[in-house]
DNA sequence: CACATTGGATAGTTTCAGTATCCAGTCGAG
DNA sequence: CTCGACTGGATACTGAAACTATCCAATGTG
């Protein structure tokens, strides 16, 4: 297909499509004359996820990193998928930590308090630790009980992640974890969203059974 | 305590202070003097919730509109949270469905096989149908088993939400849901993170405990 | 009294994410 | 063949957002 029913099914502006060229997040398609190229499915695909990361809120240059590591994967599916999340909001200022003595005092606690295995040197260390630090900031309490229930149902959530992750080839089951985490992130939140109105109004109905799972 | 003190306790520098002040974020101080005004904790503490919510990516727009429903709610809780939601990414162009015929098609669909109570104006419905719409066009599957499976494990933390909910008064309950709502996603996303690895690892250990919980 | 600090106003900067314009080569209907 | 519409490619422009910097006159302080 040529640029304008790229343009018609996927509803972006053709400036856009341009633009995502320009920048690396759009492959170009196949040149078939000095003004004239064809684009096929996994454009129309490509411009989906883009449209994706970047309605997230995702910045252009994060994007376009996101999509070569699924592109061109290099090293561990823990390495690539570390520099994917590293990509994701909370952004840290400060990269790496040179040695693993008191950085990330909060999310250790947590993380030993659930017994949860995890690599010190690992992004979202920092991002839990991060987003730690400012609940406290902020004045907000985060108990013992809510992070244990946290915790256990997080899990939960994950290991349906990680169970229905492709082992096929290193490639999809790489593709699928950096995309997985970005993209399952606002339906999570979204249903949380959702399911407090529901157990709200489940309770105000039965208030006996108040009991916390 | 003068400016500078604030400015030293909270670590955001005085331009932005002065910024947010502009902008509505930040109550003014006590003004003693026409070059002088007294701030007190709550400056403090509000600074560092402008620092979460900014931090989180809201637009400063969005976030000097939940500090006015946290400061001054006017309505039920549902209506204040809902209103609230509403400047939580992700952000709808169609702030109202006028009829809730084939609005959020995918939205919907899942709530009803969750068997989850919901008023189709709700905001987080929108959101939710905006995820599952960008999961479609991305390319990436939601499969029923994963649904079930989320909606179990966010069904738990929902609980524990509302559970932890202060009842005194409405006040309270309104400021713990809004700002619950938008400060603890980022603690849960970060978790799922550290979960997946955690998960994983112990999967490679003992392969053979593959049950999806 | 001198000097740093403050509140208040205004202007400037940077980054980001597109939009718009131009151009020259090419395709396709008549 | 021809003429107008469509393309790829380059460059310039725009508008919003979030700070950041500067100035000023009033004030508090040692």
């Amino acid at each position: 297909m040529r640029v304008s029913e790229l343009v018609a099914r996927t509803g972006v502006p053709l400036a856009t499509v341009k633009y995502y060229l320009r920048e690396g997040l759009l492959m170009p398609g196949e040149a078939t004359s000095a003004t004239q190229a064809k684009y096929g499915e996994e454009h129309v695909q490509r411009l989906g996820l883009v449209k994706a990361l970047a309605g997230a809120g995702l910045p252009i240059p994060r994007i376009r990193e996101i999509l070569r590591l699924v592109d061109h994967p290099d090293g561990s599916l823990f390495e690539v998928l570390g520099q994917a999340i590293a990509q994701l909001p909370p952004y840290l200022d400060t990269p790496a930590a040179d040695d693993a003595a008191d950085e990330f005092p909060r999310a250790r606690a947590v993380l030993d308090r659930l017994g949860q295995v995890y690599d010190p040197g690992y992004v979202a260390v920092g991002q839990l630790e991060r987003a730690l630090a400012a609940l406290e900031e902020a004045g907000i309490p985060m108990t013992d009980e809510r992070l244990d229930a946290y915790g256990r149902h997080v899990r939960g959530i994950a290991e349906i992640d990680i169970g229905l992750m492709p082992t096929a080839s290193a490639e999809d089951a790489i593709r699928y974890a950096v995309l997985g985490t970005a993209v399952y992130e606002p339906v999570i939140a979204a249903m949380r969203r959702l399911a407090h109105q529901d157990v709200a109004q489940k309770r105000l109905r039965n208030p006996e059974e108040q009991d916390q799972q």
